[in-house]
RNA sequence: GCCCGAGUGGCGGAAUGGCAGACGCGACGGACUCAAAAUCCGUUGUCUGAAAGGGCGUGCGGGUUCGACUCCCGCCUCGGGCACCA
């Protein structure tokens, strides 16, 4: 623990002056503000109602809602590179404060989870104490940052004040199904209404029957199948090393999962799922109206994956078979058909003959994961069934084969192949022997880049041809596409012709896939569900919740072989034998209900903490309507509304701000939020990344200990290699801030992490570097209080006009960057300001306080510590957080004379030196007339002279 | 393979058509010190030159322009995302 701000310290030999800010007097000085802005609540943001009210504060005050991404209560504590992005805000905040707004800031926990439950699980102790020191520590590394953060909404996600509302959202989704005429989520119970009244027919496979007709249960079957949350027997993403199953978005490119990298399985399983595809369309339209970094929306774009095309259907012995193609107008060329081995159909089509053949063939396909089945280096492989389908423009029989490299989960599992016109298509039917014909005529220089001759006889053809072409060998006696060359209107001609002769229509169809929502675990929020005898699924009533997670001694997920995918997962709760059943009345008497033993997955508390910091005590509603509108709601006419500023990893791109953009949507339709989104502004910032050292057997070395000596890297003596990746303990590269705030103190820990590149960048850590922001806070501090007696020099005198403008062009620059979220470049002009003042006391021995001021409130943002300590030796009333930015005087911003490049043919040759005001002709003159331009120009005469006015001349020859 | 983003001193970076390298680190020289650390003052893209000065210089090759780190075309390298999506 340092001095206190007021006691001098006594130097190591008495040669270091007793108040010389360094380490030890700057935790002084932080102990003595975050202790202050605790106790005078500092950072409370008023509500426009409610207990957090303070209308009188409100008033007048424009908000500003920055929000962070919050953390994982992680067993290992922030290290250096979490709180980038928390000081970034946090500057940003502060800055607004003192521009009049009325800011509000807070961070939570989300708590609830994979990682703390894997940690719970390491370590062997329970998830809640785990959680709750976890939390308790980060707190305290978070506090010592300095943040400007009002404390009483900090929320965590596992607190059961805040998943009881976690729960209600979940039942307003259960309670919601997705209207495709209205384009919204609306109640369940008007579905219902509308069947009775026959205004809409059910589409399921009950429909033959009149909805009066149908039994209770039948009908709660359909009305089921409607709802935003179902439960669906579906292929699931299996993960028995973490016992559970698996979003989409959890599981990677590499078919592991994305924590622990376990492998994962395509199994069936019942399981609560979020229809999410039913927001598909508006979740990718209206990211045009988000100022989000286009990277981002690109990302959510192509994970939505939206195409359009159109549903064609072939008959077939065994039915009707439906596949989806983006190119109806390649109908014509459908010269055979492929299946998914999956596909339901495969065991009807089977002819005799192809019988064990197909089915060695499915065999083989099941046993090879996605990422092998997708892997581009493999040959096309597929069977033959054996049967035949009917193009229905052309009518003839073409075959109908599996093969694996149609995928079972997009479209319908099956295509309709046009090897003329796909490469893939083009590739099977080559290694198989399937016909193939031209349905488009290339352009000639398609078959100049091949070194063919041009012939529309594919037999010739190197590869498939995609794109525009004159379309041939495409009519029959009702329609012809031969001879027109527009892709689109060849695509819509022969839709319209689907559509007449009930072959298909246009069609529209997604990447994304429906939200898998429960997970075999335990640390996460119990679902409000209870079943009854016929195995229904029920709502918990409101006021039942929160239904609590149970206590568990044992918390473990089952223990099972990674690869082993068969056993069928036992979640926790279903041991808790006591908590499983559970006697309700719901309204028909009391009854004995069995409860979901599933939880839901780490995302749903994320998926709506910002509005609980919005209204965190609020025992009536999650959010008070009022409250969300005057955070939340939207600005103008058009606007989505959501939070100001959102800042956080790109990580998150098609995970938590998918899922949360969904989840908002809803309670939006439902009218429980006036915001359309809930994020407008996001802003990713980059990563801090560390360098870190191996040794000739490839073990990776203490960071700390690794000295560089004439540019190589040296650990006890031993040479090792430099490598440059994340942060993290397997590179044994870590730093934390505690070892910051010891070394060089709180403010000077912000300043580095703020000076060392534009926010969206990601940049090496260097200890070594950070010393040089604690030098200029030293210097600053020298300039204004003397280190010796702790008094303040400064002085009343005038400050010279040439540091006055220095002062104004200085708060006219970070007056820009700090709204631009520029603070790199802010604090370089602070240093630049700070520099000319230094020269300045060395040569009077005192700061003019026309300068002191602003100075210390352009730092503030910064690094508030020393500020306010600054702030309060100047002895200013009003509060600096309070007070208003400095705003730069525009005469001050320009001298008198000003310095004026000449260039030769753009070659820079002399400057001048004229007054501000020059005219072009004046400033032609002068530098004819300068000594090294005559020179240069040797006596000749310029072809041309440019000038940009007051700005630079240049002597073209 | 497709789609994004980025390449500037020894290092982090600044400049977004007009003086390339602001600011910081490091390095070098000096002051203080018995000495060191800390602190302070100065120098620091590179080649050449005693100096003044001059040549070269923003991944590579072209182009537009009086003038290009910045705009356009083609490539290379690195980072990220998607990947048999019909």
């Amino acid at each position: 623990m340092g001095s206190t701000a007021d006691t001098p310290q006594t130097g190591r030999g008495g040669s270091i002056p007793a108040y010389r800010y360094n380490a030890s007097l700057a935790a002084g000085i932080e102990q003595k503000w975050q202790d202050h802005w605790e106790q005078d609540r500092t950072f409370e943001a008023p509500n426009t109602a409610g207990p957090l009210a303070d209308p009188a504060v409100v008033a007048g005050r424009e908000k500003l809602f920055i929000l962070d991404m919050f953390p994982y209560p992680s067993g290992s504590g922030l290290h250096v590179g979490h709180p980038l992005g928390y000081i970034a805000t946090d500057v940003f905040g502060r800055f607004k404060r003192m521009t009049g707004k009325n800011v509000l800031h807070a961070i939570g926990y989300d708590s609830f989870g994979l990682p703390a439950e894997q940690h719970a699980i390491v370590t062997g102790i329970h998830p809640r104490i785990n959680t709750e020191s976890n939390i308790a520590n980060m707190r305290r590394q978070l506090r010592r940052l300095g943040l400007a953060h009002d404390e009483r909404r900090s929320i965590s996600t596992t607190d059961e004040s805040y998943y009881r509302w976690t729960q209600w959202i979940f039942l307003q989704i259960f309670n919601s199904w997705y209207d495709d005429r209205l384009k919204k989520a609306r109640n369940i119970t008007e579905l219902e209404k509308e069947f009775e009244s026959g205004m809409r027919q059910p589409t399921t496979a009950q429909s033959a029957k009149k909805w009066k007709d149908l039994s209770k249960l039948e009908q709660r079957k359909i009305l089921d199948d409607y709802r935003l949350v179902y439960l669906a027997n579906a292929p699931v993403n299996w993960c028995p090393g973490l016992g559970t199953i698996l979003a989409n978005e959890e599981v990677t490119a590499e078919g592991r999962s994305d924590i622990g990298n376990y492998p994962v399985f395509k199994r069936n399983m019942r399981q609560w799922t979020m229809r999410i595809t039913a927001y598909a369309d508006r979740l990718l339209d209206d990211l045009d109206r988000l100022d989000w970094p286009e990277s981002i929306k690109l990302m959510q774009r192509n994970w939505i994956g939206r195409s359009t095309g159109a549903r064609v259907r072939f008959a077939s012995a065994a039915g009707e078979i439906e596949v989806f193609t983006t190119r109806p107008d390649t109908l014509f060329g459908a010269t055979f058909m492929v299946l998914s081995p999956e596909h339901q159909l495969v065991d009807a089509l089977t002819t005799k003959s192809q019988q064990s053949a197909v089915e060695k063939y499915r065999e083989s396909a099941r046993k090879l994961n996605d990422n092998e089945r997708q892997n581009d280096d493999r040959k096309k492989t597929g069977v033959d069934t054996g049967a035949t389908a009917t193009n229905p423009v052309t009518g003839q029989q073409i075959p109908i084969w599996i093969a694996d490299y149609v995928l079972m989960g997009y479209g319908t599992g099956a295509i309709m192949a046009v090897p003329s016109g796909d490469e893939r298509d083009f590739e099977f039917a080559r290694a198989y022997k399937l016909p193939i014909v031209a349905i488009q005529m290339p352009p000639g220089e398609w078959f100049a880049i091949h070194d063919i001759a041009p012939s529309p006889d594919c037999a010739s053809w190197p590869s498939a041809y995609v794109g525009e072409g004159r379309y041939i060998n495409s009519s029959n006696k009702n329609i012809s596409l031969d001879g027109k060359r527009s892709m689109s209107q060849a695509i819509s001609l022969i839709n319209s012709w689907l559509e007449k002769n009930e072959f298909g229509e246009s069609a529209i169809t997604y990447k994304l896939r429906n939200w898998l929502f429960s997970r075999q675990r335990y640390w996460g929020e119990p679902f409000p569900i209870v079943y009854d005898q016929d195995d229904m699924p029920h709502a918990v009533p409101d006021k039942l919740l929160p239904v609590k997670l149970p206590e568990l001694t044992d918390f473990k997920p089952q223990a099972l072989d990674p690869n082993d995918e068969k056993t069928d997962p036992l979640p926790p709760l279903a041991r808790v034998t006591e908590w499983l059943s559970v006697e309700l009345d719901l309204g028909d008497g009391k009854k004995t209900y069995r409860r979901e033993v599933n939880v839901m997955p780490q995302w749903a508390g994320s998926c709506w903490y910002e509005l609980r910091y919005l209204d965190p005590t609020n025992t009536e509603q999650f959010v008070d309507a009022e409250v969300e509108r005057y955070w939340m709601g939207p600005k103008t006419a058009g606007h989505t509304g959501g939070v100001d500023l959102y800042v956080g990893g790109v990580e998150h791109a098609v995970l938590h701000l998918l899922y949360s953009r969904f989840w908002h949507k809803v309670l939006f339709d439902l009218g429980h939020v006036s915001s359309e989104e809930p994020f407008h502004k996001l802003f990713n910032q980059g990563y801090i990344q560390a360098f870190a050292y191996r040794d000739s057997r490839g073990q990776t070395v203490p960071a700390n200990e690794v000295v560089e000596q004439n540019g190589d890297f040296i650990f006890e003596g031993e040479s090792v290699a430099r490598e440059y990746g994340k942060m993290g303990k397997s590179l044994k590269n870590i730093v934390t801030p505690d070892e910051m705030y010891d070394e060089f103190g709180a403010d000077t820990f912000r300043l580095y992490e703020m000076s060392t590149g534009p926010l969206d960048a990601s940049r090496p850590w260097n200890t070594r570097d950070v010393v040089g922001m604690q030098r200029f806070l030293q210097r600053t501090w020298r300039n204004l209080v003397d280190e010796e007696t702790n008094k303040l020099h400064v002085s009343n005198d005038p400050a010279p006009l040439e540091l006055r403008r220095a002062l104004h062009r200085c708060i006219h620059g970070v007056h820009q960057d700090m709204e631009n979220l520029r603070f790199n470049t802010a604090i370089s002009k602070l240093i630049e300001l700070n520099n000319a003042l230094t020269m300045h006391v060395n040569a009077t021995g005192s700061t003019p306080r026309e300068i002191a001021v602003p100075l210390t409130q352009m730092l503030s943002p910064l690094c508030p510590h020393i500020a306010e300590e600054l702030w309060q030796k100047l002895g200013v009333e009003t509060p600096i957080t309070y007070t208003t930015f400095p705003v730069a005087d525009p005469k001050l911003l320009f001298s008198e004379t000003i310095e004026i490049p000449v260039q030769i043919n753009g070659k820079l040759r002399a400057r001048l030196a004229a007054p501000a005001d020059i005219s072009d002709d004046e400033l032609r003159a002068l530098a004819l007339a300068d000594a090294k331009v005559i020179a240069a120009l040797a006596g000749a005469t310029p072809a041309k002279i440019v000038i940009v006015p007051k700005r630079l001349i240049n002597f073209v020859l």
